[in-house]
RNA sequence: GCGUCGGUGGUAGAGUGGUCAAUUACAACAGACUGUAAAUCUGUCGGCUUCGGCCUACGAAGGUUCAAAUCCUUCCCGACGCA
């Protein structure tokens, strides 16, 4: 894997670049598409290569419970398994970490209000009794599968077992994704976790890395040919994930640990940016994070977001975002424009035989009406979410592009400015 | 014409004397969704409301009762059977 920045914005941590893989090269900033079990909910990869997306991005938890990482290796990898022919990812089950356990069964989410009770709790009552399907312990978390009930230890070691037998060209630390409602203490000891699992997982990886290529360099007879020819040895990207809650000194001293993490002379290829924020942290959290992060290397704000977050993002250094909101937020029913997201079943749309944004050049605007999307909603066929999806995919992915084409113009702040007004949240 | 069964809110369909403005499902309407436990979830769903209630409602009209969607009478409508 290879970083360039091309250009920098002005009087900001802004950057344009391009990151290559062994799958090809990404334009960034850039926004990662979801695609959690091998696939992009509603999409098949045509679809999402032709709204744009460069990359997607895949779960260790939930490959590694179904079909199962042995599989997906067998099949080549991530990418020859789901024929995605472009670059891949795989998250490596922290955020799981977070939505089976702290915030399983709650109404809590990666990005709260401000106004959200669990954050106006000055000390918060004992759940450790509270259902969650997943457990952190000394060593690793312990996992009970909502697909089965069985149960799952997942290490540090584990994760990154799994992230090589999957495949992807960036793979990401096992991290402790915690919720901005607990303490600093709290904060504290997770952090502490985080970084401890960091370095196991940094190790666990150079240790697979160089077998991979020992195995390639002897050409190791118990290997087929196939599996050569699969991807199986070809190099991946190890991200660090700098987590930290709303607390400054544990953002930085985060970004710290992490960036001058070294083993023998290794360390992590880039970074991630993790966490449950409210909202009004976020742009924080992140400054606080990539003025310290080494500027050669990409950063990834994790499972973000909205168009404004983008801004922000990209604004404060960030090169790539996932976000599993255009797919979602898609097949619900909400379609974003740009003056601000509709939901197509809105009685308004019922009649209305215009394109969801009149001049966007995605397929669904390019083919159908408003009206005939919601009657594919209203009648429930799997079309609506497809349709949805494609727009969506769309609307996010090429805000980035325009984003990114508008630093290399100089016109950043402008293009800003005047999609903001536009655009009401 | 006689007999039997039935007519409940947008639909289907519970309820068979008080706890019923009426279970439930669907439809409808609105909202939520940020490293996917999610083609999911939440709320509203007779009218008015100072949110305590008030009014109008279970085919129609009468009646019994402290009290009726529920019991009685007549009528209207539907299905089936017999003429």
């Amino acid at each position: 894997m290879n970083f360039k920045i091309e250009k920098k914005l002005e009087n900001s941590l802004g950057r344009v670049g391009i990151l290559s893989t062994p799958h090809g090269d990404i334009q960034t900033p850039a926004f990662v598409t979801v695609g959690t079990k091998a696939t992009v909910k509603s999409l098949n990869p045509e679809q999402v290569s032709v709204a744009g997306a460069q990359v997607v991005l895949a779960n260790t938890y939930h490959l590694f419970l179904q079909p199962g990482d042995e599989i997906v290796a067998k099949a080549g990898g991530l990418g020859k398994f789901m024929n995605w022919q472009g670059p891949t990812m795989t998250d490596s089950g922290g955020f799981q970490v977070f939505s089976l356990g702290a915030a399983y069964g709650k109404d809590m989410s990666k990005v709260l209000k401000i106004t959200d009770p669990s954050l106006m709790i000055p000390e918060r009552f004992d759940d450790s009794d509270a259902p969650r399907l997943a457990k952190i312990g000394q060593d690793g978390v312990s996992f009970k599968s909502h697909l089965d009930g069985s149960i799952h230890y997942i290490t540090p070691e584990k994760s990154i077992q799994i992230q090589h037998n999957l495949g992807a060209d960036i793979i990401f630390a096992f991290d402790e994704c915690t919720s901005p409602a607990e303490d600093v203490k709290y904060q504290e000891e997770a952090l502490d976790r985080t970084h401890k699992w960091a370095k196991r997982c940094l190790e666990e990886h150079i240790k697979l890395e160089a077998e991979k290529s020992s195995s390639k360099v002897l050409g190791s007879p118990r290997e087929d040919s196939a599996r050569l020819s699969q991807n199986i040895f070809l190099p991946q990207a190890l991200f660090g994930i700098v987590q930290g809650g709303r607390e400054e000194s544990l953002r930085k001293k985060s970004a710290q640990i992490i960036s001058e993490m070294n083993i023998d002379g290794k360390e992590f290829d880039g970074f991630g940016i993790g966490g449950s924020f409210a909202k009004e942290d976020m742009s924080t959290a992140v400054k606080w994070v990539n003025e310290i992060l080494p500027e050669e290397k990409p950063r990834h704000l994790l499972g973000i977001g909205e168009p404004e977050d983008l801004f922000m993002g990209i604004e404060n250094g960030v090169d790539l975002f996932d976000c599993v909101l255009p797919t979602r937020l898609g097949r619900n029913g909400t379609l974003y424009t740009k003056t601000g997201k509709i939901s197509i079943t809105n009685t308004k749309f019922r009649e209305d035989f215009t394109p969801v944004e009149n001049d966007c050049e995605c397929y669904s605007c390019k083919n159908y009406t408003k009206a005939y999307i919601a009657h594919l909603f209203h009648g429930k066929e799997m079309l609506a979410g497809t349709l949805a999806s494609i727009h969506n995919l769309h609307f996010i992915v090429s805000l980035v592009s325009k984003i990114r084409q508008s630093m290399l113009d100089d016109t950043f702040y402008e293009f800003k400015e005047e999609f903001l007004k536009n655009y009401k949240t």
